[in-house]
DNA sequence: CCGTATCCGGGGTGATACTG
DNA sequence: CAGTATCACCCCGGATACGG
């Protein structure tokens, strides 16, 4: 299953593992910042409990973040990112640059709740 | 519809532009080459004619490609990259470096039908 | 607080056959 | 050669309700 699949496409790899629908916004936010389930509720809030939790599995399954659950009333469980998942950051970083620049080609305002520090910035945290 | 959108995240917006099925792998074909439908088929084989028809013109409509038909007989249509989708490259060529690098560490032989050649190349050409 | 279970509708996707 | 038409299925994804 893990060995000498048929066809094997780098990208297609990669967007496997962030093309996810809220994936990448998911990883955005948790670039510098170990956040808990609730957070990531207000930051992302068209994503449902169900998508979230779902993409939050998958994002755990493959590696790119890891989940810490604290044996306390009440819950508590905080993500943060695998090196694996810090390692998908230039990507991002290239795929905002590139999406920034098509919006701002276009009229349209990008507003995310993302700041805008793609480039020009090798520190591992980006606020806070 | 065009202006005033209630949230535009540059990274979603890059992923709406290039992460469907096929998309991908159509642009990174056609970087250097300009390909026909029958070619496409041949080097996508996994995509239906109704899937690779659906993806390319999705392309086309957000401009990132060009279809040009000749009108003879037998009936030829040719793709290309536009400026725009050529301005994609890079973002290809990151994810093609980090889904390799993936695919080496977990034992992987990353067997695409497409050369390797993301980084270390400035050249608008990547094969022929 | 942090999820899971369940239902359900729509669209993405494949298979196959057909046409200009 | 370069698609289109049609059928059908499955899974994505939303809404709601419930559980530890």
């Amino acid at each position: 299953m893990s060995c000498c699949s048929e066809y094997n496409c780098p990208v297609d790899t990669t967007l496997k593992m962030i093309g996810g629908k809220y994936k990448s916004l998911i990883l955005w936010h948790l670039i510098g910042s170990t956040l808990r389930f609730g957070e990531l509720r207000k930051l992302i809030p068209q994503a449902t409990p169900k998508m979230l939790t779902q993409q939050l599995r998958e994002l755990e399954e493959n590696n790119l973040i890891s989940r810490t659950v604290y044996p306390v009333v009440p819950p508590k469980v905080e993500y943060s990112l695998t090196d694996l998942g810090r390692s998908i950051r230039p990507i991002l970083s290239a795929m905002y640059a590139w999406g920034n620049e098509y919006l701002v080609n276009n009229g349209i305002e990008a507003n995310c709740s993302m700041t805008v520090q793609a480039s020009a910035n090798t520190n591992n945290k980006h606020s806070e």
